[in-house]
Order: structure tokens, then C-alpha cells, then sequence
DNA sequence: GTCTATAGCCTGATAGAC
DNA sequence: GTCTATCAGGCTATAGAC
């Protein structure tokens, strides 16, 4: 319905990249042609192949250009200098914001861990999650010295991301309510849900 | 590489089903096609139109048929006469096993979660995990009253799943070690993690 | 039930004009 | 840089023989 011309990208590439994301997120590699991709940019097929050599390629410039602002995001919350457990509550709500405010970034997160090969899901890890994950870890030696750090970590990225992947499941399941897809709620629950378990003083 | 001829599968029926089943798992829909699945089974595109309608109606059926025996698989560790920390146990530790042991299905379910349409989403949560669900939240509000018991047996799962449908991922974060991929070692990192924050006498 | 043959369409990709 | 035109091949699905 909408169509909303790009107003941030500048040059046609941009355009491009900006367009084919929410369709590989929303359909899938296999599932998005080069001829939708062109037209929702609006312009022929022939010109994508001047922009990049392949569709493979393209997926993988869209996967970057989609990246490209998160890294920067979360590193904050976790760098400040507040106790562990102050930067586990930013670090959790800053995560479910940024899922629930990007979902072509969510749902292309989702469709690597199924389709990645090898070489995407390494640069995903290295170049995206690493740091974060460190500091993350890092909390865990603080905050929860009992697990694995890298155990513990998973759990806490988990809770969040299955809570805004399941989404559409859960509205099927008893007890739903409506206010269980406002972010700060599910941010709440699960904050409280890790903290209980943790060693608070 | 290994070719295994359906020794359970009676008739071509279930052999199709058995055939396509590993492919839309490890695939995707659009990304297989009717000649692979045929080509599996061993015989040509055209007899699958003769047990089959359609390719979505192929599809639709063999995610019926990989459902077919999981939804007898828990019911049992949760309606045993034990303790509710006993049947937490005994769910976490068969979920963990069951999604470990049938990796078609975990990645069915995954990819449901991204591309299921409302009608085939309701099926799912209505006819396979209703039953689960509700014996979960009723854990909940025995364990851990101070919980939304929806949003803490959708945590329950949660866990357990993301630890599964990351391990590529994972294996390039810092701090993985291969015990990791054990599921005992993921069953028994989840329940201490969830145990931690319950309430036991 | 399964085959051969094929219709009709869509696909990724390229050549060459502008 | 983007176009028109097109190729070669893959796709779903069907018709009709056996």
C-alpha cells in the first residue's frame, strides 16, 4: 500500500539496497525476484546488474547496509559506567526496542540462522555481535558467576528475541493479551524474569 | 551423500512426504522446487500432481505429517504425578532432547515463525501446542506466581529454542566450547537458569 | 499410478543502443 | 547509468498414453 520514495537515500544504489531490504526480510532470499526488486525501486532489471554483479551479491550488500547503523547502537548501553545491573536492564530494553523498531533487521537475523552459510554467519558474529557479546559475558561474570558466561549470554539475547519472533504464534496461545506485544512489557518480563535468578545485593 | 530409501513409509503417499519434509526444512518453499522433491522420491514431477494438488498443498501436508507424532511426544512429561519443579525438569530436558533429535521439525517450526500465513500459524498453535502451553502456564502459576503465566512459558521455550536455532551463530561468539552442543549440557544450563528464579520450598 | 511431452510463464543474466 | 530486447533455462502444472 504505502510507497514510501526514499527520502534518506541518496544515489540510486541506496535506493536499491533501501528497497530490496524489507522484501528479503519479508520474503526471502529464494522468494524475491530481481524484477520485483527493480520495480518497487523503479527502474528495469538490466539497471540492477549495473549496481551489482548478482542477486547473491545484492543479497549481501542489502545485509550489510542493513547492519550498518546497529553496531554503533548498543554499544553504549553497555560501556556506562553504571553497576552491572543498571547496564543489563539498558542492555535488555535497548534490545527489545531496537527488535521491535526494526523488524526487516529482526527478521533477516531470523532467516540467516536458517539459510546463512558458513562465511555470512562468521562475518554476522564478528563483525555484529562480538562486542556486544563480550560485555555481555563480561556482566555475566558479574552479575550470574555460577553459569557460562557464553551460556548465559545466549539465554539473555534469547528471551528477548523468541518473545518478538513468536509474535504472530503466540496471539494463538491462552492467555495472550494484547498488551504482550508492547515492547516494554515483554522488556519488563523479562528483565524480571533473569533477575530473580541473579545475585543481587 | 547418504541416500536413504524410506524404510518406515508405506505406499508413495508417505514417501513423497518423508522426501520433502528434510527439503522444505533445510530449504525453504521457495526454494525447492516440485522437480527436486520428485527427483528424491524417485519418481517424475508428474505423479506428485497425482497425490498432490499443488506444491503448497504438498507443503501443507508434509508439515502435517512431521507434526503427526510430536504432539503425543509431551504430554506425558507433563501430566505425570510428580512435583511441578519434577515436570519443569522432565519438559525442559524432552524438549531440549525432542528438537535436538528432530532437527526437520525445529527448523519447520523456525521458518513458520517467519513465513507462516495466519491459517497455517492458528493450526500450529492450536492443534500442536495448545495442550503444552496450558500445562506450562499452569506450572507457571505454581511455580512462579509473580509471572504473566503466558509470557513466562513462552521465556520456558524460548530458552530452550534459541539455544538450538543459534548454535551456528554461536559457534563464533566468544566463550563457545563444544560441550555447548550437548543438549544435556544446553537442558541442564536452561533449568538452572529458570530454577535460579522460582520459588522452591 | 506413473509415464512422456509440453504448454505457458517466470527466472537470472547479458548485449548493445542511448 | 539506464534503457529495450532477448536468451537460455527452470518453474508449476496439465494432457493424454500406458
Amino acid at each position: 500500500m504505502t510507497k514510501p520514495i526514499q527520502a534518506i537515500a541518496t544515489g540510486t544504489r541506496a535506493a536499491i539496497l533501501e528497497q530490496a531490504i524489507p522484501l528479503f526480510a519479508n520474503i526471502g532470499f529464494a522468494g524475491v525476484s530481481m524484477r520485483e526488486i527493480a520495480k518497487a525501486v523503479g527502474i528495469t532489471p538490466a539497471a540492477l546488474y549495473y549496481h551489482f554483479s548478482d542477486k547473491e551479491t545484492l543479497y549481501f550488500e542489502a545485509m550489510r547496509y542493513a547492519y550498518a547503523d546497529q553496531a554503533e547502537s548498543f554499544k553504549m548501553a553497555l560501556q556506562l559506567e553504571v553497576t552491572p545491573r543498571q547496564r543489563l536492564e539498558s542492555f535488555v530494553l535497548q534490545l527489545t526496542q531496537y527488535l521491535y523498531d526494526k523488524p526487516d533487521f529482526q527478521r533477516l537475523m531470523q532467516r540467516e540462522r536458517l539459510d546463512g552459510d558458513e562465511h555470512r554467519t562468521k562475518l554476522l558474529a564478528e563483525h555484529l555481535f562480538q562486542e556486544q557479546f563480550k560485555a555481555m559475558s563480561e556482566l555475566a561474570r558479574e552479575l550470574a558467576p555460577e553459569f557460562e558466561p557464553h551460556l548465559w549470554a545466549i539465554s539473555i539475547a534469547g528471551l528477548v528475541m523468541y518473545h518478538i519472533e513468536a509474535e504472530h504464534l503466540r496471539h494463538h496461545l491462552p492467555g495472550w493479551k494484547q498488551e504482550h506485544d508492547d515492547p516494554r512489557v515483554v522488556a519488563d518480563h523479562v528483565l524480571r524474569f533473569i533477575l530473580q535468578g541473579v545475585n543481587i545485593d
